[in-house]
DNA sequence: GTGAATGCAAACTCTTTGCATGACT
DNA sequence: AGTCATGCAAAGAGTTTGCATTCAC
């Protein structure tokens, strides 16, 4: 939140909620679940408010918006040390979770050197079927 | 389209249509991208059919559907060897390309092994800004 | 002839935008 | 006070689906 002010911005109680919200959730929320935590919560915020103040936190660089072919957008609060990582997506429940692989990082380190783009970012999304799916043969 | 009647799945013009629309782009093409050039060829085809023929020829592992975050998929026909590659996305201008990496695909190997979902595919976009938008400061 | 595929249009989902109201500094 | 953010509702974009018609086998 004083990122928002030290930038210039107001800090409005919806921010807060959605800051709030990023922060109870889990990693990797759509805009649709942050909206119904703070229904929940008695604090609702229009959808509006929600997509404007995750571009802005997204602008700012405080959360990494992503997807991982799903209909709807991901969000998720950055690691301020600037240090990152990714997801695995079941394909069946659709659970998403992180990792992080300092061997990966390497070699789209090495990749962004080689090719003729001015490389300033990159996403990595591996798709399986999770532990729980596969014992339980969910379907 | 060989493929599909083998997979007892009938030939019909408009999924031929698409078959060859997605040969003779470009890798990496929108739905919409496929309709519009089917309409200047003057073979119209229903976006329905077009997404229903790509959803079997997914289903069927010919043809790859991906996105690079922008609000429509993109699809290209699966190499025949399995061999696969990535893509870079210009942020400014939306320019595709491809690229591969072999050390790349080792560490994600070597990843799938370790995590304890079941991988069964996996995606990598880089971002950043093409040498043509860098050139011409291009926005 | 029969069942599957098409095309159209309506429906859906996610996201963005216009505009008047209300809130922060 | 002045400006910026909110909320609602409408608009948009992409994709999916229902249903009658048409086509492949």
């Amino acid at each position: 939140m004083q990122s928002l002010s030290r930038e210039g911005y107001r800090s409005s109680a919806p921010r807060a909620a959605v800051v709030g919200a990023l922060a109870e959730l889990e990693c990797s929320v759509t805009a649709r679940e942050i909206g119904d935590l703070l229904n929940q919560r008695g604090r609702p915020v229009g959808v509006a408010s929600i997509y404007r103040a995750l571009e802005l936190l997204a602008d700012l660089g405080l959360v990494q918006r992503f997807d991982v072919g799903e209909s709807a957008a991901r969000y998720e609060p950055a690691l301020p040390g600037g240090e990152h990582h990714h997801h695995i997506v079941c394909e069946r429940c659709g659970e998403v979770v992180a990792f992080e692989d300092e061997d990966l990082e390497g070699a789209i380190k090495r990749l962004a050197r080689r090719v003729d783009f001015a490389i300033d970012g990159h996403d990595v999304t591996l798709r399986g079927e999770c532990p729980a799916c596969t014992s339980t043969g969910n379907r």
